[in-house]
DNA sequence: GATGAATGAGCGTTCATTCAT
DNA sequence: CATGAATGAACGCTCATTCAT
């Protein structure tokens, strides 16, 4: 019954593969190196393919990039933006699904390398600055402002100055981010990342939350 | 009087001054664009020399970035370590000064860009990153750590993992400089610095201070 | 009585007919874009196939490009030796006719462009040049150079330089095509071909013909 | 006294000899191989530099290509341009000028292969394309057309279609290097440029010129 | 026969580094 | 000391050609 459903030759199937294993290389390489730093024929030796083999499926070097990010980062996004829309509950809850949910999607894959090489060299390269303010950052931040705007207005937050708390939400996403790939790396230190996101959470939707609120521990 | 202090004849002065020139140069352009992404002959340009005339003063690239962080970062935390040397007083107001002095002598200035390109960047220069964790994190890391233990010792203090604490003081730094220059430039969000130092100080030396010790608030 | 023609299942006739369609693609672009600069892979996605299968029909490009010309040129070389052995009339005649001929099934054709592409590019592939010079150069002239002979030798034309003459003869053909294809484009100008040719005959056979022959004008 | 005249270390005065040695060498390339098919590194290779000394002095492949062009074709259009600005006498006489000048200084030597070239190669290179319809092509035309129209106005020729008649001019020059570079090759066939030039002449100028003018003949 | 995925040699361009002057 | 011309290795990208299916 299986073999049914998947009647392609040999090299057929490769195909399908094929842009999936060159961005499994990618993602590797990028992180390890960086952009500028990483060689295309690193990334198709690392896929097991020639050099002209990755032009058949990425036009050069920022699109491969752009792919990335869309398949990690974006993506993620993606599935985020649907587990809001779908969500039946208290806005505490869904913060605290969101903040999890993107440790677990993004901040302890490989992926979050991406997001600490975009900081250190979008500056060089503004087309990928560009891709990345406009897929990720705008978007993101539109996701997170809209849900505490709707929090807010039904009563579950208290009235907040949005944006700056968008702000302050992302920012500890970025510092474990940061820590991982580029302060421990260099420093031997530890932070669990749950109870720093924990930590964070609490905090935050103490601030958040009108007094006396029971959602105020992640217990409830 | 003043040029008795000086009596070299005016090109010397300017010899003198060249390894200060180039070094202000390179600090502009590494900041601006990287380590990887800056040439060499900008950085002479900017100097008002020639390519050839740099490797009179740095053997290479990495020399040169070498004694931009010596010339920056190094020199702070030898200014730091002598005023700890010299420092008579109540550790608390020590760690205070400590941390406003990092931010005037590095966090505010251009040099806290290198800070962060080493965070970007050492991953693919493994000589710039030994170099920098042996003249940078292990002294900067055995500055702080020695003077918790000094402070633990006489009591000032309360016994705490030393270790570990030397981290959670460090990590606000490296926060500060990842926003201004990651973060802020992606985002337009504010950070007052200052407030954000002191608020880390105050919660810091609540938990560092023996119960009901005067120099909990910093107006002590 | 159609299908009595063409017997051939359907698919079959369309194999028959791809080499034809390759050519035809091959035309249009070496034309547009010169030899060097056509990529097999647009040729065969013009043709409707495959780039493999343009590899059945031809081993390479070089091949691809003879094909091209002997489908056009030397056929058209052929067909104009053919109207030679079979005429009968006057020399004179003969001419306007070769001369005519030659502009509209050549001159006029998008495979004028081959010629001046020749022209053009033959220097970069001694292969095509050796090709082009035997089976075009050397037969065209031989042509011409024998018609001559023999009218010569009828006294139907005065006795000339007769290799020198045939020169005379192709010069105005290969202006005719630089003209369309490098000259006019870079220009704008115009240039009646038809009076062109016809201004050159008559300015020729009176050269050719012995005084006072009534085939002198094109209205004999 | 001549030693005096260039007291450059040795380096400086090859320095200055540079660009020349790379456009002769560029020229020659450019003449036997096109604008495509043409090597950086050979060029470098035949001026006796490596690839790198080429980029020191023009930043890309279209830019050595327009520097040849200018060092030759622009430049005696320059030329030309100031012997019509300092000609006094009789249009036909100038008109003689002009046209032996060119095969001199153009037509008989290596530069005119780049005319050849770009009529072949331009299509491909929009931007040498418009570079050399507006550095070549417009300031040729216009040098002629108003040479003509001052010698109509100043009644020395007749009343004609003067942009017509400019590329009636022009013609005859395309032609002679089409000829020279890519007929006669094909060909071995000769053609005497200065008899072809001079027939061109005093047929125009019999066209040109009011009836029974003493400039018809060029022993004039 | 037909496909199209895969290859790899080739070229334009950049830039850290050297060295004759 | 200072110069800046010269080098050459490196890398992004292209495309004719091959070959397993």
């Amino acid at each position: 019954m299986e073999g049914s459903l998947d009647t392609k030759p040999r090299w057929e199937r490769r195909k399908d593969a094929r842009p999936e294993e060159l961005l499994a290389a990618a993602v590797d390489l990028f992180v390890e190196r960086g952009f500028a730093s990483t060689r295309l024929e690193d990334v198709a030796r690392r896929a097991g393919v020639s050099k002209g083999t990755l032009y058949l499926y990425y036009e050069n070097k920022e699109e491969l990039f752009k792919a990335v990010v869309r398949n990690s980062i974006v993506r993620a996004l993606g599935e985020a933006e649907d587990s809001i829309a779908g969500f039946d509950g208290h806005s505490a809850d869904l913060l605290r699904i969101l903040i999890h949910g993107w440790w677990q999607r993004l901040g302890a894959t490989k992926a979050s390398g991406i997001i600490k090489l975009v900081m250190a060299e979008a500056g060089n390269f503004p087309e990928l600055a560009q891709f990345y303010r406009e897929e990720v950052i705008d978007r993101g931040t539109k996701m997170i402002s809209s849900m505490l705007e709707r929090a807010v207005a039904s009563g579950e937050f208290r009235p907040v100055d949005v944006n700056m708390v968008t702000q302050v939400i992302i920012a500890p996403m970025l510092m474990l981010v940061t820590w991982r790939h580029s302060v421990a790396p260099c420093n031997g230190s530890e932070l669990d990342p749950m109870v720093f996101l924990d930590t964070f959470l609490d905090l935050t939707l103490r601030g958040l939350l009108p007094a006396d609120n029971p959602h105020r521990t992640s217990s409830a």
